[in-house]
DNA sequence: GATTAATAACTGACTGGTCAGTTATTAAAA
DNA sequence: TTTTAATAACTGACCAGTCAGTTATTAATC
């Protein structure tokens, strides 16, 4: 009956982690933390259930791994942007259109996006963490930007952050239409030429 | 013991519904579908668990009447800027000013929106309608006008859905910022202040 | 007007199923 | 032979949905 030779299982104590991540970052996405089973994260991982108990101590504890693995590297990037002393418009357009290029290609990284919103108000203390260490960071960093813009006179007056927001806000919007609409049938969207014609019009309209 | 002439609780069958309805919208906003007991709804509402399906057959029922209830009014007013033949700025101008009033002054219209998000992948069918009846009908009106403005010269070269979602982005921007950030104590948006500043912006922008 | 019968709104204890987390046991590896 | 990664059966809490019984209200009868 039983296979011979071959074993039933193999120690994998390294990889087990980073599978394990894997597969809940696909299950967290597609349900949401409350209705995701633990079991149909172990499944998909090639476990049992209990082995998640091996390297990860709660449900709680995976998601929050989840969350902070998909951002570990995409963080790094942007404060490269922050000392540069280009033009105003140059470094902008070079930072947005990073982004866009990483969300549109890594589907990972939308997905987590979207788990943050979602699951925000179960777990308000991961929502904060992201408030401080991606959201205020990314938002201060094009604000100051804009403000260097206005004191030499490459950008009209008008309050700065409502300034970022403008130009952040459609790749918001993008990311929750393929995550939200795109699944019951809503036509694509090219996040990456939205971008693009947004920074446009919006660097366009903000000339003095 | 027993309080001599007041009663346990009184018939009142005409108001149980709406009562419900706004018990319920508080809860499933505050925790999202699934982490929502019913339990709670019924104390929030002043009734037992049990009177809940006197009045709505199951939870997803009741979800559903929430989202639709809250939606109510607020999409009649749009479809009267749809005929108007005025210029392609005023007619842009006053449908986001409009949404973005109604949107800031009124935090159950804000609270669903998110929830439609939230709940996108366990009620797909939610989101599928929301699709249908909110998205597509609104876009395509601001896209409409933007086609026509361009058939006038009034508005550049572009992809008007892109143009379109140009507009939008920063308005749910400013709804999930203070949904889900402001919760966990970040600086509040003031929403027609961002629409205001960003309609000059990418309105000047998107002139030839 | 007082009493009583009938109705239906409402309650709260209960059930059945689900699922996070635990543990006794097995077998791969050292 | 010992160690430990991994399993699978198990437990206990939780909660949507049910239903037998209770009470406010209305209507009929005295």
């Amino acid at each position: 009956m039983l296979p011979p030779g071959e074993p039933k299982w193999r120690r994998r104590k390294a990889e087990r982690p980073a599978e394990i991540l894997a597969a809940a970052l696909e299950v967290f996405a597609a349900r949401g933390f409350a209705a995701t089973r633990l079991e149909d994260v172990a499944r998909r991982a090639g476990v049992s259930k209990g082995a998640l108990y091996l390297y990860f101590e709660t449900k709680e504890d995976l998601f929050r791994a989840v969350v902070g693995e998909a951002m570990g590297g995409n963080l790094a990037h942007m404060k490269d942007l922050a000392g540069a002393a280009v033009p105003f418009e140059a470094a902008v357009r070079a930072g947005v259109s990073l982004l866009a290029q990483t969300v549109a290609s890594d589907r990972r990284v939308s997905g987590v996006i979207r788990l943050v919103i979602v699951e925000s108000r179960n777990l308000p203390e991961l929502a904060a963490i992201w408030h401080e260490t991606v959201i205020v960071p990314a938002l201060g960093l094009i604000t100051s930007l804009i403000r260097q813009g206005q004191a030499k006179g490459e950008v009209r007056t008008g309050d700065a952050r409502l300034f970022a927001m403008g130009i952040m806000g459609p790749l918001l919007l993008g990311v929750l239409w393929r995550e939200t609409f795109e699944p019951v049938g809503a036509d694509p969207v090219d996040i990456e030429a939205l971008a693009a014609q947004h920074l446009d019009t919006v660097l366009g309209g903000m000339r003095p």
